[in-house]
DNA sequence: TTGTACGCGTTATCAT
DNA sequence: ATGATAACGCGTACAA
């Protein structure tokens, strides 16, 4: 699609579009007018309301309204080089995890005025540099990032875009910028914590080929491995994960050996997991444990509930719209690296 | 928020924000010199390379890579009067229908070169309406809506801007301007029909609030009362739907009579029905059978196997973008009403 | 095939 | 408190 010859930010036209319309929406010049004022007046009175005369502002909005004035953005961001626009890469959405994220931060910075302009990498970090190179052709205000592993090549464009970036989902201490996450070594070392102190001892992985998991997974068996336990048996399904998958890991596991817990690298895995060994007759958790990430929807409620980390993924979304919003408005802010933590929710899984 | 006084599209700024910066950014005129060329030429070599020397469109690529050239849409928009933006609009994201149809519609529409703006409503015909002023002020190339029940003046707003519309997820002879949707009122009749064929003759009904599922609760009870069967009880459940609703409604409706079948208005409570009937010791199919709606991924691989109506969601999605991208490059199209279709897929749970 | 002039609709800045 | 003027960066239309 794109054209090989060019840079990722530019997308060749495939066919030649001709003819704009003279576009007969109103401008601010219209409504001015219509108003008997000058259009930067009525910029003022939409814009910076507090320093126009109420009075003004009022034969602005009856103006505004008798004409259908619609402001242009373009326009507007042209002018001021502000675009009013956020720029989101996450790796899927068609997994429950980052969905509430993206719906907290949108929703957080529409009611500070800005738009979401979302993209997908599946995550590849190439695709990731691509997108974000041609996400950057809008001229957003600000950038959010999924993880903190990113091309080379990316850090170079965004650093030479010179635009605030959050990322999210994950913790370092040098962040490109601005982040909001939590460890996910640490859950992994909470995880195995927690199941050496139930009582577990031969633990089977469930799971998904992506970086945090990778980390999950390095702090649950450094802690298992303290404990004289390694060399974890795993499985590998490929993302997304689904219940599917979940049945089909265990199965393989199973062929594999003899495990007292199952691990797993997302609820929705465990729950197929959990299905599957109730199918074969094995009772959860008496026969098989198991335990799940990401305290989804449906964790609570399921037969047996599953044990899981919860983590807040509302929250995430909602503190770095936050730290975006503010610094673009230059609002002093203190942390621009937040941990958001998680806990363990013991249910009846694992 | 909105300031009260104005327009739905037009926010006022809370902080008065000041200094843009100079922007280092290079511009088509930093490439142009950089190249030896003008400023046309080389936005004519990126985007329209076939009316350029090969020579100079190479030239032209050399400079962009030296100077690190990201193309600025704002300016290109404002001059072209098209945006490259499509603004799309739906109920919900926690909610797995939509989502593999916006992720089909996002992928179609980056090939072409366009960015989507995502906006959700949470099923209020008057957020629609707020929504798609804003996001007009944007001056995307085309809009994508859910469902075709739309506020009065929401039409206002899309028929003044005179912008190419797709309306999704339902169907009518009538839509704003182009539809790809299906039937939910025959989505109803066979789920009905296939029901009565397999003799249920005592449905309870598990059901979610929108306008849709009261459609195909529609086509549902008109069947089944052309049967003789005419009443169906009915728990409400709040939106978005859950496991632990489906859970809950199956046992508020136990507690209300004695069905032979539950139609739920989703395969997510459909799971949950079942598996609080089997935490009853009851035994699906064979004690109570339940059926479902969306064939979402977990439904095959449930046990039982969910009993379903399946729905191509991503061809709502890629054909949707497909009619919008034709239709702002002026490609003729045949149909602008697309039926998609649907299927009921035979399972184990009815 | 390439270049020139101008406008797209808005906001920053300075003046009144 | 309001207005005049000049960008913002690019594409259209036409000229060369």
């Amino acid at each position: 699609m794109n054209n090989a010859l060019t840079h990722p930010a530019i997308i060749t036209r495939l066919t030649t579009v001709k003819s704009p319309k003279p576009s007969n929406a109103p401008t601010l010049e219209d409504v001015a007018r219509h108003a008997g004022l000058s259009p930067m007046t009525v910029s003022r009175a939409l814009n910076n309301p507090q320093v126009v005369r109420p009075k003004t502002v009022e034969k602005v909005m009856q103006a505004v309204r008798a004409t259908g004035y619609i402001p242009n953005a373009l326009a507007g961001g042209l002018a001021s080089r502000r675009s009013k626009l956020i720029a989101v890469v996450v790796p899927q959405i068609n997994n429950n995890m980052f969905v509430d994220t993206i719906q907290a931060l949108s929703d957080e910075l529409a009611l500070r005025g800005y738009h979401i302009l979302l993209s997908v990498t599946g995550y590849s970090e190439q695709t990731e540099a691509d997108l974000v190179a041609t996400l950057l052709s809008r001229r957003p205000d600000g950038v959010v990032l999924t993880g903190i592993h990113h091309s080379a090549e990316m850090k170079k464009i965004i650093f030479n875009a010179a635009i605030p970036v959050v990322e999210i989902w994950d913790l370092t201490p040098t962040p490109l910028d601005m982040l909001v996450g939590f460890s996910h070594e640490k859950v992994g070392q909470a995880t195995a914590e927690y199941l050496l102190q139930e009582g577990y001892r031969r633990p089977g992985l469930l799971w998904t080929p992506d970086r945090r998991a990778d980390q999950r997974k390095h702090g649950l068996s450094e802690t298992f491995k303290r404990q004289g336990i390694s060399q974890l048996p795993q499985i590998d399904v490929p993302l997304p994960a689904s219940l599917a998958l979940g049945r089909e890991g265990l199965t393989r596991l199973l062929a594999d050996g003899e495990f007292d817990v199952i691990v797993c690298s997302s609820d929705t895995l465990a729950q197929g997991a959990i299905m599957e060994a109730q199918s074969r007759g094995l009772t959860v958790p008496q026969d098989i444990a198991v335990i799940g990430f990401g305290d989804l929807d449906f964790a609570a409620s399921n037969r047996p509930a599953i044990t899981t980390v919860s983590v807040d993924r509302r929250a995430i979304g909602q503190r770095a719209a936050m730290l975006l919003a503010d610094r673009i408005e230059h609002i002093p802010h203190e942390d621009a690296i937040i941990d958001i933590g998680f806990h363990l929710v013991k249910r009846q899984s694992a």
